[in-house]
DNA sequence: GCCGTTTTCGGCCCGACTGTTTTCAGTCG
């Protein structure tokens, strides 16, 4: 959907050159949000192409319903080019180094002629600086440590980085002298695919050993922030972490705010303010205290359920009046994509089959590569037999979980299947899945998917789009479309929970959700220790507000075999 | 620029910390 994707990068640039240009920040604000909006859609923008759509959704509003329909009808956005041509371009660069923000850019642009980022380096060098006000020796040593850091920086962390790295952290400083409770929060706790940085917070009888000790933590190159409450440093992977100690009693609260989203909080406040109320981080107050221990308690006295941390993003989840039963990784009882050393995997089947067992699940479903994922050592149509015998043989020999024969098939560019449906009709189970031409436009990826989907012998989609998070943008099919053909077919959907991969995204799983459709959560396993990667398939899931019956891999064994059979 | 269980005009979340100043502006989350 690539007008989507343009229409939020020129909303952001809106939002970055009115805070240059001394914009009330309310009106940045609004084009902040209107970005969000677009990068939240999961259906193409041009479908929403009248007035009154657009202004169904919140945070759109005359104004840039307006922007959208130009964008749409001429490829620009007059307003956004007439504002760029106001400020270099180079500064928004410039806006984008920790501790400079729009006042302090305005003012070197204004006043020291900074441009871009090399010349902020020259005038940082030749001392111009110093002259400018507020710019102290301190500053401008940050200023010139932010640099290196955006430059050496490899941007966001992925969820399958932060999240054993944030749990390396915890268990640190849960060994400290005196503390009592530490929980990450933040980005890494409602599950994002990218994480900024890692917040932590803590209850300890002892704030100043504790700071002390998270400032020392093997790992750290920068203390950014010592404060009485708050301590930031900055970790050798080019990774922030803060670190904030609260009260116990108003540990709820502060766990609230600082999980987030930060429109979510916004959110909540303005609500609290409706009721008469005042929430922060100390806790929920009105002429008293009314909730501060306990998320749940603060979500009680505004009303509201108890809201995951994954759902907080104002995607509707402050309408909810109870709590939905989403998917939790308890409820997975099969793994149905898994390789073995017959193609690029580490184990055999037995070793699989193991591994699996020892997770509780009741079914195992070996997946490996066809034919034309060469460098996989993909299986030739003889070998696939051959291969599909040894599965049922181990499947005789391992009475305490049943082992499906299938494998993951690619889906050439053309949309047809690596096997032929003589091979096909022979296995349990079909993962048919895209692994090259991943730079097809829009339209030929839609009709090699909906190929697969409509397949009678395929049963899940893998890795629809094929991206790697930071890496490969992938197909970029017209989801709207594949979820229902993916409906109208029965055929699932995966949520490929590799961290690498999680593909089906949150929102595309969101879309996917509300139509109906099927979800697989499998976590493509490779290497035995490829089954902990579940965990993030099962965050995306929530993200994506799935329930565990939509999801193949929870059902009994029974109608999970049943699906399989009459698909 | 957006929005309405006070409002179609007049609001728009809140606190910690730093650095440069002497009482606070700017940034961040």
């Amino acid at each position: 959907m690539p007008a989507n994707a343009q229409l939020e990068r020129i909303f952001r640039e809106m939002a970055a050159v009115l805070e240059l240009t001394g914009a009330s920040g309310f009106r940045v604000n609004a084009y902040a949000r209107a970005a969000r909006v677009m990068s939240d859609l999961t259906v193409d923008v041009a479908l929403l192409a009248d007035r009154k759509s657009l202004l169904a959704i919140d945070g759109i509003g005359d104004g840039t319903a307006k922007k959208i329909i130009q964008y749409l009808d001429t490829g620009a956005v007059q307003e956004h080019q007439e504002l760029l041509e106001e400020i270099p371009h180079g500064l928004l660069e410039v806006l984008k180094i920790p501790g400079l923000g729009p006042r302090s850019v305005r003012i070197l642009w204004k006043q020291g002629g900074v441009t871009d980022v090399a010349s902020l380096t020259r005038s940082l060098e030749t001392g111009e600086l110093e002259k400018l006000p507020r710019m102290g020796a301190k500053t401008i040593s940050n200023i010139r440590d932010s640099i290196a850091f955006v430059a050496s920086s490899k941007g966001r962390a992925r969820l399958g980085e932060a999240l054993p790295l944030a749990e390396r952290i915890v268990e640190f400083l849960e060994a400290v002298d005196g503390a009592t409770r530490i929980q990450y929060a933040g980005s890494l706790r409602r599950g994002c695919e990218t994480i900024g940085d890692i917040d932590i917070l803590a209850s300890t009888t002892r704030p100043g050993v504790l700071h002390r000790a998270f400032q020392g933590m093997p790992g750290v190159i920068k203390v950014l922030v010592a404060g009485e409450t708050r301590s930031s440093v900055r970790l050798e992977p080019g990774i922030q972490v803060d670190l904030r100690v609260v009260e116990p009693a108003s540990f709820g609260a502060a766990l609230l705010y600082f999980t987030g989203s930060r429109e979510h909080n916004v959110a909540l406040r303005e609500r609290a303010i409706r009721m008469k109320l005042h929430l922060n981080e100390y806790g929920l107050t009105g002429d008293e205290p009314v909730a501060a221990a306990t998320e749940a308690e603060v979500y009680a006295a505004l009303g509201l359920p108890y809201i995951p941390p994954e759902l907080r993003e104002v995607r509707g989840e402050l309408d909810l009046t109870e709590t939905p039963p989403l998917i939790e990784l308890g409820d997975i009882r099969a793994e149905l994509h898994a390789h073995t050393i017959a193609s690029d995997g580490g184990q055999t089947i037995e070793e699989l089959a193991r591994c699996a067992i020892a997770r509780g699940y009741h079914t195992i479903a070996v997946t490996d590569h066809s034919p034309s994922s060469g460098q996989a050592n993909g299986l030739s149509p003889d070998r696939l037999l051959e291969h599909i015998d040894a599965i049922k043989a181990a499947d005789a020999k391992i009475p305490e979980i049943t082992i499906l024969a299938g494998a993951e098939v690619d889906i050439l560019a053309d949309g047809h299947l690596d096997y032929d449906d003589d091979h096909l009709a022979r296995l349990d189970v079909v993962i048919a899945s895209p692994h090259s031409a991943l730079r097809q436009d829009a339209d030929a990826a839609t009709t090699r998917l909906l190929a697969a989907l409509r397949h009678p012998l395929v049963h899940v989609l893998g890795h629809p789009t094929g991206r790697l998070i930071n890496s490969r943008q992938g197909l970029q099919p017209d989801l709207a479309r594949l979820i229902e053909a993916a409906v109208e077919h029965g055929t699932a959907l995966e949520i490929n929970a590799n961290s690498r991969r999680l593909d089906l995204r949150d929102t595309h799983v969101r879309a996917a959700v509300e139509a109906g459709a099927l979800i697989a959560v499998n976590t493509d396993v490779h290497r035995a220790e490829n089954f902990d990667e579940l965990r993030y398939g099962i965050m995306t899931a929530r993200r994506g507000w799935l329930r565990p019956e939509q999801c193949v891999n929870t059902w009994s064994s029974r109608k999970l075999l049943e699906w399989l059979r009459n698909r």
